[in-house]
Parts: structure tokens; C-alpha cells; sequence
DNA sequence: ATAAACTTTCAAAGATTATTGAAAGTTTAA
DNA sequence: TTAAACTTTCAATAATCTTTGAAAGTTTAT
């Protein structure tokens, strides 16, 4: 496989993936390019490569930096911005952890809880509706702190955190 | 808040969150809607209570039993096919993760193994793109080791991997 | 202050995904 | 074997989500 066949089956995944997930394709190629580029990439680069329009790409742009994965870069002398993406795999993946947690997440864990405190009437109906939003907020509570409590460990978080799970 | 009310919030709920993640509406509804039933459910009950055609709920059913998150029930005397779903929080989430391990991250390994393994040219991109799903790839197949290791704890895994990685 | 360079916005169009419903298929009881 | 009860399939339709492109907005150099 040749640079260029390899560059396009990974940004091609890259774009699938984030489909499966609930992110749009375009959004996931532009990071996709970003964080294979040797440098910092203008609009009309962006545009270009992955054959999109000004629009989309700078709407998805605007997304990438909410999500706190890609950067403008100022160049000195030149008029148009440039962007970059985080570069480090485990700050990417803590980033996302992250964000994930606070947008969705937490808005879950919400509404399960306020599902789970209605006032038991006694039927088994109730019963059984709160006991399960129970235990599924519990679920989601301990899952979201385990997760958060990973991506903390900082430095080597991954290798860290499976260490300690051998033992 | 009342039965119905809560009853209602926690399936759209679900819903909703499930096309987050790219799970369709349909689907994701009717696991809730199983998941906070007392007793197993016909397919006539299920397109009454979620209003959903009876081809919908057909195809959606065949998808989450495919994902083994759903069962088909046999009520003796009766004719009709019943459905439960698992009710066990801890276990649902073992399925659902072992499950996304097996359909969605380790094909994505393979890609990232295949594109990181292309011969080096020496060219500076080449060698960026090399490097960039390399470390993707050993995040990927890192995280995904961790997951699996978290889940095979059976009993209480979330607690006891809690435990593990405060120490 | 002007205009060129560049970015953002958003209504309309296009693409994708989900849903319907009726016909075909299957199972069971008699 | 028949037919009623039930489930599945799938082409057509509907709903949703994405993309476009041109106009409006912004910034910067002179």
C-alpha cells in the first residue's frame, strides 16, 4: 500500500467511525487530516483534500474547536487561519473522555435520577420503574467516575490503569 | 411526577440517546420500554405502547436479540412470541460492551494496523502517517484490552475496578 | 475610509436513514 | 390438509441529517 492509498482508507475509516458514533462524516475526516498533516492547514487545504464545500468546512471547523480537539493557528504573515489537532493520542482521548462525560453523560444521569425519585405509589408498576432508573443511574454514575478517573491518572493513564487492574 | 409521566420521559429518553450513539430511536426504545416492564411483551403491546408500525418493531427486535440484549420468551398456551430484555444492569453492560469491542473497535484496529504498517519512503509524511495511527493504534487496542479486562471481573466489576485504581 | 481577503451564516437541495404497510412466509391447531 | 394466527420482508414513503453556495459579515492593509 502507497502513501496516498493508505492516507485516504484512513481518513475513509476515520469518517465511517464517527458515523457509527453519532459524529458527522465530515467532521471526523477534517480531524482525520488534521492529525496526519505535518503542519498546520489552511481552509482552502481542507477543502480541497476532502472535497468539500467552504460551508461544511467551516461549520465543522467551528464544532472540532467546541469540542476542544482543533486550534487555530496564527501564521505569522499570513491573512487566513490555519488549524491544527491535538496530537497526542491519550490528550485526544481524555479530551473526548471529557467532553463526552459533560455533554452526555451528565444530562443522563439527570434525568435518571429524577425518573427514579418520583413518589412510590405502591404498585409494582412504580416499583419496578424506579428500582431499574435506579440502578441504571447508579450504573451510569460509577461508570462515569471510573472513566473520569482514568483519563485524571494523566501520564500514561492507559498502561497505569491496566497495571493496576492485573493485580 | 407521576407514572406515566416518568415512565414516558425515561423512554424518550432512551431514545434520544440512543440516536446520539448512533443507535436507532425505534430500537433503543423498545429495550427501555422491556427494560421497566414487569413482564415480557408481545409485539402487539409493544407497537400499542411506542406507536410504531408492527415491520418496525419486527426488524428492531430481530437487531437487538442479534446484539443478545433481547430474548424471545415462550409463554406456555400462547401463540404470540413474548420479549424480555436483560434486566441486570452490570450484565446489560458487559453485552453492549463486549458486543461494540468485537463490531466496532477491532475492525478499526485492523485498518489502523494495516495503514501503519505501509512501507516507510522517507518522506516526511509518510513518516507522520506512520507514526500518528501507530500511536492510534496502540491507544485503540490498549483501551479496548482495558475494557474487556474491566467487564471479565463478573461480579461488581465496576465497584472492584473502582477500588483498584483509587489505590 | 475603502476594498480586498477571508470567514460565517443559513435557506434550499441533496443524501441518508428510518418507518410504514401490505404481501409473502411460517407455524400451529384441529 | 386447511386456515387462522402470527411474523418477516421489502419497496415505497417519510423523516432526518448533511452539504452546498451565495450573500452577509468581519478583518486587515493601505
Amino acid at each position: 500500500m502507497e502513501y496516498q492509498e493508505a492516507k485516504d482508507k484512513f481518513i475513509n475509516t476515520w469518517g465511517s467511525l464517527g458515523t457509527l458514533w453519532g459524529i458527522n462524516k465530515a467532521m471526523a475526516q477534517i480531524q482525520a487530516l488534521l492529525f496526519i498533516s505535518t503542519k498546520p492547514l489552511s481552509m482552502e487545504e481542507i477543502m480541497e483534500e476532502l472535497q468539500i464545500s467552504r460551508g461544511n468546512t467551516s461549520m465543522n471547523l467551528r464544532q472540532l474547536m467546541d469540542w476542544g480537539i482543533v486550534t487555530k493557528e496564527l501564521i505569522p504573515g499570513e491573512r487566513k487561519d490555519f488549524f491544527t489537532t491535538e496530537k497526542d493520542v491519550e490528550e485526544l482521548a481524555r479530551i473526548v473522555a471529557k467532553e463526552r462525560s459533560r455533554r452526555e453523560i451528565k444530562p443522563i444521569i439527570k434525568v435518571l435520577s429524577d425518573v427514579s425519585s418520583i413518589k412510590d405509589d405502591g404498585t409494582e408498576k412504580t416499583k419496578e420503574l424506579i428500582k431499574q432508573t435506579k440502578a441504571l443511574k447508579e450504573l451510569t454514575d460509577n461508570l462515569d467516575l471510573l472513566m473520569n478517573k482514568l483519563v485524571d491518572q494523566k501520564q500514561n493513564w492507559i498502561t497505569k490503569s491496566l497495571l493496576k487492574l492485573i493485580k
